[in-house]
DNA sequence: ACGATCATGGTACGTCTGTATCATGAAGGT
DNA sequence: ACCTTCATGATACAGACGTACCATGATCGT
């Protein structure tokens, strides 16, 4: 036989061209064969390791997903040996905007795996969907934590607002994406309500 | 010649049948044929009123972000003969929340223009993309007018709160459409955020 | 009443899609 | 050394898609 490959590594090397065209022309427009193209493999090869497209499909979202997380992990990383729960926070809202082309396009490809989700039963019963869940559960641990060290304001509801730092996010991050709104200034609005949450020492407003 | 028909009337005939099976299945999913046949008509008609696939994507875009305009129009409208400024932005929030069959339908298809107006260059420079922006002004507005008559809390600054609450009711409302919320958490969720806003009487805190 | 025009039907064409089939060289085990 | 097995190539197939073309009643203006 030829030489062994190794297929794990060769789905991933597929499932990256899969991502990087999707970035580039829109996930509804992506074929086989664009795919082919695009990690310089035949078409052929495209249906070697996977079978079927929905496989690819699946595989690509589970891949664009682990890169998001490791992503958002080094993000926290670089906020300090011993970042408070506000540095965190904040590094996890904003890895998850739009800025760079990278992040650019997880998010487009994000959104329209989610898109396709709501009409198609095999996306949506995917675990990438109950990161989401996760995110919500480690920033409301953070914020309880902000809470009970009295860094936060005492009428903090850790939940509500993580809810709405996550969904405030997901909202910015979209208008990013279509161009109304400039990174800086989805930053800035962040910013303002972790003050918000965040007061500074002993100020009581 | 046959009965002279209204165009524009059959236009918005086979909008609404595109607008209908788009929520049904995805909007990418949607060709020619389903739409004639979901407005009972042949495929022949459907070419003859719109000439090209994309002037019925475009004209649908159209009618359904009117449509949703005259739905939060109707829902503000509702809220009682001359509303508070929180009264109005409540009910322009939780309009555009997808709770029942219809704004499901809008927030799905509404998504799913965006995500290709990103990659496509025709749908990116429509006018629907400006009406976050009208809205974001018309809640500063009202914001502003909360905060001169002492309704709002002082130090409130009511551009970035208006951003903040359009930004969340857009994740919200995608989260929604996405199973991992019900519109009930999420309406709560925006009106912990109204309290917030809306100090009630003279509380500072 | 008649001819120009409008609304509609049917259908064919070319292209693109995902998938399946046939073929073949290259290296493993024994 | 041989035969199986693996990796890869080329290409064919069936269907769906958007679009174009031809046909034909119906009705309006005159």
């Amino acid at each position: 036989m030829p030489k062994r490959v190794d297929h794990e590594e060769r789905r991933t090397e597929i499932a990256e061209a899969l991502v990087r065209v999707a970035g580039r022309r829109g996930l509804h427009a992506v074929g086989m064969r664009d795919v082919a193209a695009e990690a310089g493999v035949s078409l052929r090869l495209v249906q070697y390791y996977f079978e079927t497209k929905e496989k690819l499909l699946l595989y690509g979202l589970q891949h664009l997903a682990a890169g998001f997380g490791e992503r958002v992990a080094a993000r926290v990383r670089a906020a300090g040996e011993n970042p408070g729960p506000r540095a965190t926070i904040e590094a996890m809202l904003l890895a998850s905007l739009p800025t760079d082309e990278g992040s650019r396009t997880f998010h487009l490809v994000h959104t329209s795996y989610a898109v396709l989700a709501v009409t198609d039963a095999a996306l949506a019963d995917q675990p990438f969907l109950k990161s989401p869940d996760a995110a919500e559960d480690a920033v409301t641990d953070l914020l309880q934590q902000a809470k009970d060290a009295h860094l936060a304001r005492p009428g903090t509801d850790a939940r509500v607002e993580a809810i709405s730092l996550l969904a405030m996010s997901a909202g910015l991050g979209t208008s990013i994406l279509a161009g109304q709104r400039s990174p800086e200034s989805a930053a800035a609005v962040l910013d303002a309500h972790l003050d918000r949450i965040f007061r500074d020492g002993g100020r009581n407003d």
